[in-house]
DNA sequence: GAAAATATGTCAACAAGACTGACATAAATT
DNA sequence: AATTTATGTCAGTCTTGTTGACATATTTTC
């Protein structure tokens, strides 16, 4: 081939290439510190991100069907597997047969499923805060929407089916 | 063992518990749809969002060292080291002896790694600016303050040695 | 000038967490 | 009775992260 031209450019790409890149670099940082906190309470229990997704969302809607919890993890049956079974294992989740259709699993945290998952979003929630108000904002309105809009059209609907979602 | 507490906890974590659960969660969707852009792309170069990374860095400050680049990504010799000798191999990034220090390798991109790092960007900036207009923002100032806000205050110094900073 | 420190590269091995495709079971639906 | 659905499981692959050891060239220090 050799068709390639290597010659090394110098300058740096920025903002007249006319991409924000500030945003971008912003949500990079910001995002990699604020999974950072629950991250090192996490390998102190022998779990990963992928755990705390899953403890999350079973404690966020507790009764939730295997079926939806990936629908909104949008991970695959396997993927889901073992870190359910860990998490069902060691006691943090119980699994309920579904009271009208019996195929389905209905998932919900124990009192030590409940407990965890508190103490992995604390950290992340003074962060938030923390962050509201150095950047001198007095209600977090304003960055849920923008967030919310970051979000594909098509999924805002799982987002609502979360309690205590802003009521449009 | 067995002194767990296997009864199921039947109401959902909400907002009375102390935590910001809307941001939490709202920060993992929107995160998750602005990464699934360019890892579209990335799937049909055999790229992963690794390369994105080394790519996205290099191109925002070219000339950068190695040790730099490890610094910025917080990632090892050898997690580098495997995604950085396939961008070179492939001829989207060059890597020139240090000028002064000889034993350093400064990276710059190509045309190819040039073009390629900001068709990455693109659809990232126009999902940004979409969600600006949606949210009513006039600027993104807030939501930039808010993001750098969000970063360890020992890592925002990184993120001002890039162009086009805010100049505080 | 010799010794030590530094920047980079490379090797082998491992782990988490994503994927695919196939197949099994039980229960519900047609 | 046949089909579809919800879940579970098996085997294998890939990417991207990890560690620790070691090699080389170069710079710095004594």
């Amino acid at each position: 081939m050799s068709n390639t031209d290597d010659t090394p450019i110098r300058t740096p790409l920025t903002l007249e290439d006319g991409v924000d890149f500030a945003i971008i670099e912003h949500l990079f940082f910001a995002y990699r510190d604020f999974t950072a906190d629950p991250d090192a309470i996490l390998e102190r229990y022998g779990f990963g991100r992928a755990h705390h997704r899953v403890l999350h969302f079973v404690n966020r809607r507790p009764g939730l069907t295997v079926a939806e919890l990936l629908d909104v993890l949008r991970i695959t049956k396997q993927s889901l597997a073992r870190v359910l079974k860990q998490l069902v294992d060691s006691g943090y989740i119980v699994q309920l047969q579904g009271p009208r259709d019996r195929r389905q699993r209905e998932l919900y945290p124990t009192r030590k499923g409940r407990d965890l998952a508190r103490d992995l979003s604390l950290p992340q929630s003074r962060r938030i805060h923390a962050a509201l108000q150095e950047a001198q904002l007095k209600d977090s309105a304003l960055i849920e929407r923008f967030l919310r809009a970051m979000v594909n059209p098509e999924l805002r609907a799982q987002m609502d089916k979360l309690p205590n979602g802003r009521p449009d």
